[in-house]
DNA sequence: TTCCCTGCAAAAGTTTTGCACTACT
DNA sequence: AGTAGTGCAAAACTTTTGCAGGGAA
């Protein structure tokens, strides 16, 4: 949509973009805005994008603070609000009350979630995917974004919840 | 799964149980738990019964007293919750931080949302139920429930959008 | 009579906001 | 220099909990 800057980006085989262009891509952002580059916002999005994914904004101020204990928790609400705003991160809200993020430019894929033990699990399908559009299409509805879950009981947990395998027969 | 005491249940063409079935079912409920039937309890589940789908326990509230003003919130929570557990209401959250609750008793559907008006549409899509079943398979997950949310424009407001048919050609 | 339920108020947990100060641009 | 950002504390919101009194079984 914009010409003349265009730079091809750099893909890593997740399908992830690199954080060199992520931090580009912000930077862009926060000057169009008529924003500031600081060290607390680098740091938190240094965080978020090394950190494992899903994580509760608690849990990178936790993070964050391990390497500047000074950061204030709010300066991380609105940071991962930037972000969201940004298109950078992604807010999800999975069954608890705290928000999590997502890097938002990883391929797109879905979750299984373990009602036993809380794991996260990626997946994609994209025949789903695709019904999924059909049925937008069908009711007139034009699609932005969606948020697919499956809630059960991860392979581990299973295994756990019968020691033994069932060799007995009753 | 108890035999001796089945009764054939009710249906509306909506794939609803009767409201009169839904009772029966909580009143069991409430006895084997030692639990106590209320005015209040009474009350908030024939509002919950009749009200609109995916109403926020705030929104519940309100409508509860309007026929009973003394109602404590507290007390809707509380209904709430053990409406969840009795397995007649299914708690959901959406976008925004706040609790909506829906009959479980209807056949299974999943939402379209509205990003611009915050209207809420059902669709059913066996097949992609079905892929669901397979990607957990896959995955050697136990399926127990699934969350699929479609968010987008809605029919009305896509047409606010564009208030005259872009008939111009730039 | 027992003890579950209610309503109120207070507490808890998460996120937002106001403000004085700091520090990017 | 001008103004957005930060850290702190307080506020806002939603939901839960403690408790004394009331009422269902």
């Amino acid at each position: 949509m914009r010409a003349g800057t265009q730079r091809p980006v750099a893909h890593t085989d997740r399908g992830e973009t690199s954080d060199d262009d992520v931090q580009r891509r912000l930077s862009e952002y926060i000057s169009k805005k008529g924003l500031r580059q600081t060290p607390q916002r680098r740091l938190i999005v240094d965080v978020f994008l090394h950190a494992g994914r899903h994580l509760a904004t608690e849990e990178l101020l936790a993070e964050v603070r391990k390497r500047n204990p000074a950061i204030g928790y709010a300066t991380v609400y609105r940071t991962l609000r930037l972000l969201a705003e940004s298109g950078i991160a992604e807010e999800r809200h999975f069954g608890d009350s705290v928000t999590r993020y997502e890097r938002a430019d990883t391929e797109h894929h879905d979750h299984l979630i373990c009602t036993e033990c809380g794991t996260i699990t990626e997946f994609e399908e994209p025949r789903i995917e695709r019904l999924q559009d059909a049925v937008a299409d069908k009711h007139g509805w034009t699609l932005e974004t969606h948020r697919l879950e499956l809630y059960g009981i991860c392979p581990e947990c299973t295994r756990k919840r019968r020691p033994t395998p069932p060799r007995v027969r009753k």
